[in-house]
DNA sequence: GGTATAGTGGGAGATAGTGGGGACTTTCTT
DNA sequence: AAGAAAGTCCCCACTATCTCCCACTATACC
């Protein structure tokens, strides 16, 4: 129900506010509305993470094994790059700048819902990651997603 | 069940708006009654989900692991393009922008019933497609998809 | 032929996105 | 400690777009 997806491209002003996508906003759970956490992406990009969905990821990290490196990388390389954002009254984010700085993001940026989080990119640069996805890849990408609902996908 | 079928041309006017074909409103389920989700087709097209088919679609995606790199762009580019629409009182679709321009679609479209979705299709860009498609590849295509039974895709 | 339904068009109000001013808080500097 | 600079948050305002509502015509159906 609550799920994040869509894409649209906003500007940033002056003072490093986007307004938010309207029609995210009224995908929001009631709970967590108006309240995220941004962290850096796995990719040269932001996640936005509602406040009840990052709930979860700190449940997941807290599982993760502080005795293994993995567990140690992972739990730092997230969690020093999280902080708060929220809503104002006009229905804009105010991004950090460190962390605007880190996905290079100046002037517009592009949401794009992920299910529970959302992604925010330089359009820039989510052009250049697009420009590495071949065609069929996608394709078989969709048809794996989307199989089934013809009785005749190969496997 | 309600499954789509049949083909209908319809004309878009000046706000985006799509009459949504008659017969095919009478197949829709009532709990997703009014409300679709459009998308980005694999060819230049756009698909029509009705809302409690897209929930199919969501629950397969949801399984992706949003922490392997194919997991995430198997994510993004499908949900990226992916938007909510409804029905106005009209029975009219409004189709965003972004979509119609990527279809190609202007001043007229085609719906097309695939079972569980619709196809919507410029027709200037469908009569190219259906062009190349030459007779005998159709039915060797036919024979692909039904071959072994009778017909009747077991699902 | 008359009625209901389908498809098309347009006006008006609401909403989303954008920009900027001003008050207050925090932090840094001198 | 006091002032300057930067940042934060609120309000107001403008414009483009979207939504809702009403109206008209053509076709299907009885």
């Amino acid at each position: 129900m609550h799920s994040f997806k869509g894409q649209y491209e906003h500007s940033i002003d002056a003072k490093g506010r986007i307004a938010f996508p309207a029609k995210m906003r009224k995908v929001l759970s009631p709970d967590a509305q108006e309240r995220f956490v941004v962290v850096r992406g796995l990719e040269t990009c932001l996640y936005l993470y509602p406040e009840n969905e990052w709930r979860d990821v700190e449940d997941a990290l807290s599982k993760a094994n502080n005795f293994t490196r993995a567990g140690r990388i992972a739990k730092r390389n997230f969690l020093r790059y999280a902080e708060d954002a929220a809503l104002d009254k006009q229905h804009r984010i105010a991004l950090p700048t460190e962390h605007t700085k880190y996905a290079q993001i100046d002037g517009k940026a592009i949401f794009i819902g992920i299910g529970q989080y959302i992604e925010i990119w330089s359009p820039d640069v989510l052009e250049n990651v697009d420009a590495d996805l071949d065609p069929d890849a996608f394709e078989a990408i969709f048809e794996q997603v989307m199989g089934g609902s013809f009785g005749i996908d190969g496997e």
